[in-house]
DNA sequence: TTTGATTATGAACATATGTTCAGTTAACGT
DNA sequence: ACGTTAACTGAACATATGTTCATAATCAAA
């Protein structure tokens, strides 16, 4: 038999590729097969090729999806004072990064799994996203807001600080997504911010 | 023929993890196999079953001396004041962690390939690590030195923030590990001070 | 109702996997 | 010189891998 009933290439489409986010994620990209993601799906392992050429196409699309959505739901207010832009991209990161924890994983894990051509793609939109802070920065820092030695070193330190809240924040715990937005928010206003003389 | 001339097991042991840990680093340890291994030591696959049961404890191995060894290398001096303690953490992180980028990430990396057991033995020690910035915080906090509503918090942004450093790191670029040390503690020093009123 | 395009099956392909083990060689103590 | 043992080979085992493809079943339009 072929073709189980009911089923047609716009629910399995979207289909594969949350079974593959959520075990890529789970077990590693390394780790599962194409028929470990089949079975998920409910279907045989000859039918994904209808929607990814190769397993590592998966993969990439996974990523750049995951990248340009994060590009696209960004939006930086240029009239706003740099302390409110760099507080909106914050709070902005720790949320946006705990509704999908699956594609934040694998965005961090699988680099090198790409494709050397892959790879890049995905490093430029990584890039792109990583300006957007140092923007705030040297934006506060020329308006006298901020003081910081070196821009890029704390938009580096900054970013995988916040990033590090996926790994061990569960909405189930003693704190709620607000009091971790607070916190953060408390320690990196200061640490861009001359101390106490 | 057998055993190669001048091959004993002092020298194949170290070979083995050595093989195994920039292999594992490089590639994941999912996508590393045993004859990969066997090959960069020089040896086949079969041999490298007098050094270790199987590829399971391999990875166990090399996560438990790494965290073992770490713990092993800090010592805080609780005699000194928690300013003077944080700071030496902070740089004790850097730079030990930057000595070792292959086993910081493999410990970071293959937690999800460990087998529970294993995995609750690793998620001991890291614990026990990141216990130790919290005491320094807490006491600085009692002592008025620090200003912090949430230890815990704080902890794992400031340890997530120090261990960033690798990610991105290289002593080839325009910096010195000394230039990263002094900047990551300004960041580290104000994050935990009070802002100026 | 017929036709054509979609969407799936299931078997097959070549190759790779972790692990075991009988057999073989080199080094060492006596 | 000899026997023992530690260290390694090389083949084998059962199973898993990504991918292809001829074939079949279903659906939508004519």
């Amino acid at each position: 038999m072929a073709r189980t009933t009911g089923s047609h290439s716009d629910v399995t489409g979207p289909k594969v590729r949350q079974a593959a986010l959520r075990l890529f994620a789970k077990h590693g990209f390394a780790a599962v097969s194409m028929r470990q993601i089949a079975s998920e799906v409910g279907v045989q392992a000859g039918a994904l090729y209808n929607y990814t050429p190769d397993k590592q196409s998966l993969l990439f699309d996974l990523m750049h999806s995951h990248m340009a959505e994060l590009l696209e739901a960004h939006r930086d207010d240029l009239s706003a004072t740099p302390t409110a832009r760099l507080e909106h991209f914050v709070r902005f990161h720790i949320r946006f990064h705990h509704d999908r924890p699956d594609a934040v994983f694998i965005a961090y894990m699988e680099l090198r799994n790409l494709s050397p051509d892959n790879f890049r793609q995905i490093e430029t939109l990584r890039r792109t996203y990583e300006d957007r802070l140092e923007r705030i920065l040297r934006d506060g820092v020329a308006a006298g807001e901020f003081e910081l030695e070196d821009t890029k070193i704390a938009t580096l330190a900054l970013i995988a600080m916040l990033t590090g809240v996926n790994t061990w924040f569960r909405s189930t715990g003693r704190l709620s997504l607000a009091d971790i937005e607070a916190s953060y928010w408390v320690l990196v206003r200061r640490s861009v911010t001359a101390a106490r003389a």
